[in-house]
DNA sequence: TGAATAGTGTCTGTGAGACAATATTAT
DNA sequence: ATAATATTGTCTCACAGACACTATTCA
């Protein structure tokens, strides 16, 4: 595949439908991430959070019984974004969510059917409506992360399974901030899409703190707690309130509703603000 | 493609090899980028700095004629990284050359001739080698960028040839930043080739601010100078001396080596520090 | 009343932007 | 001597981290 060389471009696109380059699947897989929520029983207490990922159930070969992320084949005369909607509305019925490539992960063996190419994909929900998108075989895990220079540990949890995951990440080179995934530990998941959900979280670690793509997981309302709590929960460290309102305070508009009946001083409700500088 | 309902993630998977879904062709294609030095005449001045792409002129239709990035298509038993290292490797006879995906093409019609996915890179060429790698049909251009809000315009020159691209950009998201990028005007590059550029400058522009990959166009000694040069080229703008020495200070060393002969104060040679804190 | 969250004030240290000043060379 | 770059000093301002304090609800 590598030996044969070129006299130039010409003579190589000449052969760009040989046998040679045989045609391959195309496939689109997505981490569709959101924070659920946990009663505590205290009643003055707000809800544990925690960062989730909808995953499905595969029942039949490969890996059958394993849990997956919700994926499928790219028609041939359909757009890999267009795919990935259609595939993200079938495994959701939620419409108009965010949605934003990942990575393409192309290795060899990666299917043992045969060679498929999955470009991934993250999206993110709103976390009031998880309960809207549960399908057949579907179900949200919450996520405990651990996470060091060497390796990343991940348990699922979704109230009845629970199973968790180690990838080594090593630098793929000095000058970068790419690592290279390795799976260590992983009964659970099919594929390679514990790589998949480990560049995900990554990438949305990262994305949080100079976007605004939080507020896809928020209602149109929230509290500046709750906002708060997502942040903590997806960047797995807490943060200091006036810290967090000095950062946010452009991107919200108080309006004049509050929520009340939690024990304690009521909340304002806030808004995402759209066009903030 | 979009209609039919699945009942089951089985029913759906059954069909994986089914003539729903045609198999594809896969490519990769690298925006290759450097820096290039121009003499000034003036003996005291430093040479003058070209933010620089590697294109290869097509002497075969589709688009014959016109300009386009170095790629080639992905074996069926080839990784996508190593045909993006065979392809970089042919193309400029150079190893060890810095490479990062970039994003995915997968534009229904991106090529007149059939269904062609393409899987983009960027490269990075240490910018005392540009000569040691043209090969046939391949040559360096030096970019102008001129960025708004709302568009791009690149003018390229290779001393030969010169022409310009417009391509607009549109946030995806107003919660993201990512831009979809809409070709304006071009005349003179094929395929969607336009767009990647324009991803890859962009890629880049964030990266140099966060990681080091700067120092893969860098030779093994440079001045701080000549770095300063390379990150105000890329970036579009001058800095200020002293705040650019705080921000590369922990990234380089000083050697005892100096460089004279400039009819001005000599300047001490650095070198890139690994593992720096 | 007290547990819990909501919300604000303010001190301090770090670091970037800006400008000024000095150093050193080849012609 | 001069034009050019090399290099360092320092002032100021913005902002993040840290801590303290006040406000308000409901079982």
């Amino acid at each position: 595949m590598d030996g044969k060389e070129y006299q130039s471009e010409e003579e190589f696109l000449k052969e760009y439908d040989s046998s040679q380059f045989e045609k391959l699947s195309l496939t689109t897989d997505m981490a569709i991430f959101s924070v659920s929520s946990e009663n505590t029983g205290n009643y003055r207490k707000l809800s544990k959070k925690n960062f989730s990922v909808l995953l499905v159930k595969r029942d039949t070969y490969p890996f059958k019984g394993k849990w997956c992320l919700p994926g499928g084949f790219v028609g041939i005369d359909e757009t890999i974004d267009d795919a990935a909607k259609r595939i993200l509305e079938r495994e959701t019925n939620l419409h108009n969510i965010y949605m934003e490539q990942l990575y393409t992960f192309g290795d060899v063996n990666r299917d043992p059917r045969m060679r498929i190419v999955s470009v991934s994909y993250i999206a993110l929900v709103d976390k009031n409506k998880l309960e809207d998108c549960i399908t057949e075989n579907a179900s949200w895990f919450s996520m405990d992360i651990l996470e060091d220079e060497k390796e990343i540990q991940v348990s699922f949890d979704n109230g009845i399974e629970h199973f968790s995951i180690v990838i080594g990440k090593k630098l793929k080179s000095p000058t970068s901030d790419r690592y290279e995934y390795i799976i260590k530990k992983n009964d659970a998941l099919a594929f390679d899409h514990a790589k998949t959900i480990v560049s995900g979280i990554s990438r949305l670690k990262n994305k949080i703190s100079y976007t605004d793509v939080v507020f896809n997981m928020m209602g149109e309302y929230f509290t500046l707690g709750e906002l708060q709590q997502v942040y903590e929960v997806i960047l797995g460290k807490e943060l200091l309130d006036p810290a967090f309102r000095r950062i946010i305070a452009n991107k919200v508009e108080k309006t004049d509703k509050v929520q009340t009946g939690g024990g304690h001083r009521p909340s304002a409700l806030f808004r995402y603000k759209k066009n903030h500088e």
